[in-house]
DNA sequence: CATTGTGAAGTGATTCACAGCA
DNA sequence: TGCTGTGAATCACTTCACAATG
């Protein structure tokens, strides 16, 4: 089969760039935009694509095909303007706007969550908390009351919630999921360590913190082991 | 005498394959894992790559390549024995042994790592919790006392621990990076939303809560707008 | 002339498709 | 026969290296 899905540039200039931003460097985006925000908060006002990589922790070359998807942002000979670059980041994310998030399971984590002042800084708002416990649903956590699962769909509807967070055990996830999906949250951010399905318009983003210590126990061993750790190397 | 760095595959030349395992693969171990623990819990004997992989929401392909690196634990014809692979993958992650971890930094959310029972449940165990805040020293958290950080480095040593978690606020988790490092862990954690420089011999890990929202947010918004349809507004 | 933006080359991961074996 | 294990093909991401340019 070869039906071409070439999407070379073949685009006229004045048009904005084609919507085919790599996943890859999607996932980079929020940590350029820390970046340049920490710039700017120390009054930086240009940046050059080795400066801005290096507060961001990649090379520069990578860094300079990222921005590319964007757009041309930079100048040559002199870098880019961090509030500039800054902006369009924000915009190409999604951040201009404000994203309503509701979390499901007011356990250890979610109270953590429901706590979290990062995501209010960065244009997320937390919209409602909700537990299956009957016995929890009234108490108070930050300044919301946790509600009950059955207020989900009109409180969705009401907040215009896009995101939901499952921060429940693994044997409630799904179906915590499931009422999600069905109230109209598209995407999903999923604390709980099991793998959840869901229509193909929906979302699933997952983190889990045994598997990123597994992870680390797995190359822990191998150093411990003896086997020359030579990384991604110099040179 | 013996050169301590040049130790390249050297002995272990044996009958176990090269131990090249892709770092894509590593990450999805644990996620197979988890999956066998769960159909061991439902008395499933045999599972063929098929089930394994729906289990674990990948495909069968991706699976089957991916314990091929370990090693030649199936059958043709039957499938995998579950018992017998899940502690094949365990052991190549090196579950086999219990690792010890710290976790700096008790705010929100490290009380909430501190009290999660999936760490011992998969052979983690907290070894101390520590906190810069010296109003917080001495605080029991579960079963364990809050530390100072100058007692960082005996505890390291006594408990033998290799990882570390950061989940203090970005401004303070470079230096606390620098003393886990110090002290001697070797793998890290890091919650915090900062990149940390480390030594090479140091392996870290970030979870970000707050990029995770970004990316789900950027795909959130591309939904909405409908795929070709072009906002005004860009120069 | 310093630095961007980007084709081209290089590297790694995924998927295909089927040979080989229980 | 049914299913694993794996080369080969494909796709995705990264890095190189340099022409274009403010």
């Amino acid at each position: 089969m070869t039906s071409a899905r070439s999407r070379k540039s073949g685009r006229a200039r004045d048009e904005r760039p084609e919507r085919g931003i790599p996943e890859a460097t999607v996932a980079r985006l929020p940590v350029y935009l820390r970046a340049l925000t920490t710039l700017s908060d120390s009054d930086v006002a240009t940046a050059s694509s080795e400066d801005l990589a290096t507060a961001a922790g990649v090379n520069s070359a990578k860094l300079r095909k990222d921005l590319s998807y964007l757009g041309t942002y930079g100048t040559r000979g002199v870098g880019y303007d961090v509030n500039y670059l800054r902006y369009q980041i924000a915009r190409e994310i999604g951040l201009t706007q404000d994203w309503s998030v509701v979390i499901v399971g007011i356990g250890n984590l979610g109270h953590a969550l429901a706590n979290y002042s990062g995501f209010a800084s960065r244009g997320f708002q937390v919209a409602a908390l909700f537990d299956v416990d009957p016995e929890r649903v009234g108490e108070v956590v930050g300044d919301l009351k946790i509600s009950a699962l059955a207020d989900l769909e009109v409180i969705v509807r009401e907040s215009a919630v896009a995101i939901g967070v499952i921060a429940t055990p693994a044997g409630a996830a799904q179906g915590v999921c499931d009422q999600l999906v069905e109230a109209g949250v598209s995407s999903i951010l999923n604390f709980a360590p099991a793998v959840l399905t869901v229509p193909g318009h929906v979302d699933v983003r997952k983190v889990d913190l045994s598997i990123e210590l597994q992870i680390l126990a797995y190359h822990e061993q191998r150093k411990a082991h003896g086997f020359g750790a030579l990384e991604a190397g110099a040179l």
